[in-house]
DNA sequence: GCTGCCGGGGA
DNA sequence: TCCCCGGCAGC
């Protein structure tokens, strides 16, 4: 484990575990009880506490045996008021998965982090970045790039890095606020330009060009990575609204706090994206994942998350093990969001009305070696290039795919191709009506007409007569086939 | 003939 | 609502 970005904001029990290739486990080791005013310094990232509020930095950089150290003991840098100990919970689970010395989980799994399940219904954010490869990547990157710009002697905190946090903030129904305001605090905090401005100009190109890799990734999966909501218990203060999109982030960032943040984090997210035109939004669609089962309408942003969700929660399957049947039918729509008319529909929800946009939303990339099913419309180019999902968009702005039409309750969530619309069911309007997304009548059935046939080998050809129990239930019903579309 | 899947019907 | 299957149509 190489990065790990944990802020943590305690007056409110929300906590954001961002970019970290194991997030799981920093979260698990920071998330302790840190509702003591307490500033420290681990790393080159210290935790400021301003008032009741604290938002807490922890950024461990190098070997594990590094991390425990500075985990484990304090270094204040004169800025805590009381110099207390930052206790670093350390607590063993044996079903944790690493994949050996670089500490990176191979599955991060919200079930990996019962604690935080637990505590925080809603108001946690668990992003992951899925894709093994990737994250070595990231980690190399970021330890290249920590190498070369920050010399750990050089870890000092500037006060460009300082971000007033307003002292009386409601934490009733401003979690959602403060969970997006805090993942753009901690790309912020990340900034070599923020944190290192005099070594900014000089930081030689492949290390800037690592940092720009690390933020972005990091950045990416904190706006596309396993966090999710949960609309069906909106009941709880805390529970945050969707982070719609890094938009949407800024947007409840610059409304909630001061202007002269708004300036810092404009300025240094067009530094991280190397954005020329900072204010022009490239991508504004975002997929989105929705499970359909009963009584749940958990939406997350990436299949992975949303079959983990289901295999887990309405499974019962023990999200620690890969062990995967291949039977597992995984109830979920895609949505495909606007993000324009989504921020449009927030902003009217916010005191200002924001006048910047942020980059896209750099989505991680698919996984490499998940079944055809469980990876729907992912194209395969989302990781890539964002824009491509603004390119190969419709005209639409709600695109929902399903992989299985034949639960009972969301029969009539069939498979919509291109250009159709779904209208919203009545447990679907959360989303839906955020998006202010424009319904149109589902497409009428012509009589007589007959479904093209598919052009996929189905769950008949892949698996065969024989296994027929691996069979998608579309194809065990003799409907058509869920698992490979077309 | 094989296959996908629509439409209908039984439990 | 779940599940099965006859039968049609595309290949």
């Amino acid at each position: 484990m190489d990065s790990r970005y944990i802020l943590e904001k305690s007056s409110v029990g929300t906590r954001v575990g961002v970019g970290g290739v194991d997030s799981c486990r920093a979260g698990r080791s920071v998330l302790h009880d840190t509702r003591v005013p307490t500033v420290e310094k681990n790393g080159p990232m210290p935790v400021y506490t301003h008032g009741p509020v604290l938002y807490k930095f922890v950024v461990d950089v190098g070997s594990a045996a590094e991390v425990n150290g500075e985990r484990t003991s304090s270094k204040g840098n004169g800025l805590s008021p009381g110099g207390q100990i930052l206790h670093m919970e350390k607590t063993g689970r044996g079903d944790q998965k690493d994949t050996g010395s670089t500490g990176i989980l191979k599955r991060a799994s919200p079930t990996h982090c019962p604690v935080i399940k637990g505590q925080l219904q809603g108001g946690f954010m668990h992003l992951d970045i899925n894709n093994p490869g990737k994250q070595a990547e990231l980690a190399n990157s970021f330890r290249a790039a920590q190498v070369q710009n920050v010399p750990p002697t050089e870890r000092q905190p500037l006060p460009s890095s300082h971000i007033p946090v307003p002292r009386n903030r409601k934490p009733s129904g401003h979690a959602d606020k403060e969970v997006m305001a805090a993942a753009v605090l901690t790309s912020l905090s990340t900034s070599p330009l923020v944190l290192y401005p005099s070594s900014a100009s000089t930081v030689p190109e492949p290390a800037n060009r690592a940092w720009k890799e690390v933020l972005s990734a990091s950045y990416s999966s904190s706006t596309s990575g396993n966090w999710s909501w949960d609309a069906s218990d909106q009941s709880v203060p805390s529970t945050p609204s969707p982070p719609l999109s890094n938009d949407t982030n800024k947007n409840f960032l610059l409304s909630s706090q001061g202007d002269d943040v708004s300036e810092d984090v404009t300025e240094s997210t067009h530094f991280m994206f190397e954005d020329p035109i900072p204010r022009k939004r490239k991508n504004s669609m975002k997929v989105m994942f929705k499970c359909l089962w009963k009584n749940c309408e958990k939406v997350l942003s990436t299949s992975s998350g949303i079959q983990r969700h289901i295999r887990t929660v309405h499974l019962g399957r023990n999200s620690d093990s890969d062990y995967s049947d291949g039977e597992e039918d995984f109830y979920y729509s895609e949505i495909e969001v606007n993000m324009d008319s989504l921020t449009e529909g927030l902003s009217s929800l916010t005191p200002t009305s924001p006048t910047t946009a942020g980059p896209p939303p750099v989505f991680p990339p698919p996984l490499t070696d998940v079944p055809h099913s469980e990876h729907i419309n992912m194209n395969g180019s989302q990781s890539h290039a964002p824009t491509l999902l603004s390119q190969s968009a419709p005209s639409t702005l709600c695109h929902i795919r399903t992989d299985h039409a034949y639960q009972g309750p969301v029969t009539h969530v069939r498979t919509v191709s291109i250009g159709e619309k779904r209208q919203p069911a009545a447990n679907t309007h959360t989303t839906v009506n955020k998006t202010h997304a424009l319904i149109t009548p589902p497409a009428k059935s012509i009589p007589g007409t007959r479904k093209p046939r598919g052009e996929a080998k189905k769950c008949r050809k892949v698996y065969g007569m024989e296994k027929r129990d691996m069979w998608c239930t579309a194809c065990r019903w003799k409907k058509a086939c869920q698992r490979f579309t077309d």
